[in-house]
DNA sequence: CGCGGCTACGCAAACGTTAGGCTAGGCGGC
DNA sequence: GCCGCCTAGCCTAACGTTTGCGTAGCCGCG
């Protein structure tokens, strides 16, 4: 058994001259409590004098509550996903709670969740992983912990923490339908994955209500590599679009490496507009017209609705309303052919908009 | 008082027809107890079939260990400590220990340190936000919990655990000057960290080492727009190098905007090699040539450095000695003023050394 | 046959808090 | 002048484990 060394309630209580039950009362129940005012500040210097900080295992146990929430994400790596942890935690913070991480890749899900759950070191429980399949959805149904589903939604759980994705995908249709572009397609993600489909069919929506057709879609994983080979589907394609719509980060540099290596010009030839927003977009040959999402609002939101139901509300699903931002960069202009007079561009399509440069800061 | 549910130390013991104590021992003590075998083997039926998980509260409580560690990252969002982080929180999990995570963004750091030990919530805690003048190194110094420094050095500390970074450039600069290039420069990071330091200084040991001028040195923040002007620098200075070193990768994506920007090709008329890889550096304009450094290993070699000085041992440094990794991509090339005959690169510097491809899978 | 010692457990006291109930004193009302 | 109530705080029993110590039974030895 390790040294203990931190100063406890009992020893303010004895600096007090009082029993520890009326600090914890005078600590916790802030004001409720039948002290003198006195007695209450004596108590409350003391505290502060010895830097008493309650044990929190200590008051865990005998609470049944561990202001810890843990938190399942898909991947660490995925910056994405980095963003609505740090909003997660960040808020979890303000609130008094500490968040614990772990990554949900399904082989370990289960030995995650007792240790997370099963012995008792959480309070509840955000998952950012749901996926159809993904048995962290059996484990948290049956079980009592308090639980949100974040970003990816799970139909008819009614606890759902989500954006508007749908609205990114309507965003990215009307801009590039306002910049004259008829010719339109998409490179979703995994169509299975919720946060993929409502990107999706935003976009499908908005370009259809616009009059013009259905556009192509063309699936592919949320990385590099697969954009680049869906992209290459798109180009070939006997009816090539003018204006590509692509669900992500990740997926858009491998959709911009595939055009270049077409010969097609962004935007000369094809305009490319992005869901997700970073730094480096704007650094890329040519900078990307992108869609930023309020991933830290999300991920604080989802804090909140986890603290709501702590606090006895009924699970409910929360939209994030913060509308969807337009990012205008350089990969999306008009569609060269419906342009009359335009000169010919530089051989680096796209360089002549570039936002780069030391006098933009 | 929220309700309980799980079954407890108490329901197996009565379900084995035992004292708890006796549980207690057979699940803890593994076989140093003496306990008849089949009364051993009772119990132990009993805790499976009851799916028995101690409460880590209580056990917390008993013997001042929690089976939790901290981190502290300086920013979760970078990809770099993304992938420490994950290492370490994987580590940690095979060892049955949990990680919490907080940012320590130096404003917060003073609160995050009483959440996480003051409270008694952790056994032990790694700093991956060392830094000079950071209110951290005072605050781990002056107190009793196991700690290690992760990547970020803190020299005389005797508890870091770090990469060969050095080396990193050592690597950088003798493919350079493998390739022969003989004017070379790099971009650092900002010298007052450990890392940026070290990555500069073996850069120019090597490039010294092998009989060339020191070379030229620009500082710049870890991000994009500042390796942009700090690269800017270098390509408009007298004596322009034709090989550059990049500290980072988001630096890297800066200075290769930077050099496309003056108008200058990559490689042909400038190398550019960088610290970190990422899937992403494969699909620049120029695929990049990059250092690989083993960051899951290094987040994982923190948990074990940690666990080792919970199980008694004196704190120690510790050196992941895995050597960098150089993954030849197309962001280096011999420089072509050496190069007696080779033809005219198209207008796209670099494209026809391209390694991407699906042809690639 | 008695006793020491071993085996195989039981007993109970912690760990640091919280919270329900109790109590001692003071004061007002009748 | 007595009763009851309020105020202000104390007492104590938990929360679920762990662990030092106690002990009942049994065996073997002298």
């Amino acid at each position: 058994m390790t040294a203990r060394n931190s100063i406890r309630l009992v020893d303010v209580a004895r600096a007090a001259g009082v029993h520890p039950s009326t600090v914890s009362r005078v600590l916790h129940d802030s004001d409720r409590a039948a002290v003198r005012p006195e007695t209450r500040e004596r108590i409350l210097a003391v505290a502060r004098d010895l830097r008493y900080r309650p044990n929190v295992l200590a008051r865990g146990l005998k609470t049944a509550a561990t202001a810890t929430f843990g938190m399942l994400v898909p991947s660490l790596r995925n910056p994405v996903y980095a963003e609505i942890v740090r909003g997660a935690v960040n808020e979890a913070a303000r609130r008094g709670y500490v968040m614990v991480l772990a990554e949900d890749d399904s082989a370990v899900t289960e030995q995650a969740w007792d240790r997370l759950v099963e012995e008792g070191r959480i309070d509840g429980i955000i998952v950012a992983s749901a996926a159809p399949g993904n048995p962290i959805l059996q484990l948290v149904s049956g079980s009592r912990v308090p639980y949100v589903f974040v970003n990816r939604r799970v139909p008819g759980s009614g606890r759902n923490v989500y954006m508007r994705e749908g609205d990114a995908g309507r965003l990215a249709a009307e801009h590039l339908i306002g910049l004259g572009h008829i010719a339109l397609a998409q490179v979703a993600g995994p169509l299975g994955l919720d946060t993929a489909s409502r990107r999706a069919a935003g976009f499908a929506d908005a370009v259809v209500s616009a009059g013009l057709q259905l556009p192509a879609l063309v699936e592919a994983p949320f990385e590099e590599r697969g954009a680049f080979e869906a992209m290459g589907r798109l180009v070939q394609s006997r009816a090539r679009p003018t204006g590509v719509y692509v669900s992500n980060l990740n997926q858009a540099i491998g959709a911009l490496a595939c055009v270049r290596r077409s010969g097609l010009r962004v935007p000369g030839d094809l305009s490319l507009i992005t869901y997700d927003d970073d730094p480096l977009a704007e650094f890329l040959e040519v900078p990307l017209t992108a869609i930023r999402m309020p991933l830290g609002e999300l991920g604080a939101a989802s804090i909140s609705a986890l603290a709501d139901q702590i606090d006895g509300q009924p699970a409910r699903d929360v939209e994030v309303t913060t509308a969807p931002e337009l990012v205008l960069r350089s990969s999306t202009s008009p569609p060269e052919r419906l342009i009359p007079a335009t000169p010919s561009p530089s051989s680096n399509g796209g360089e002549q908009q570039s936002g780069i440069g030391v006098d933009q800061q």
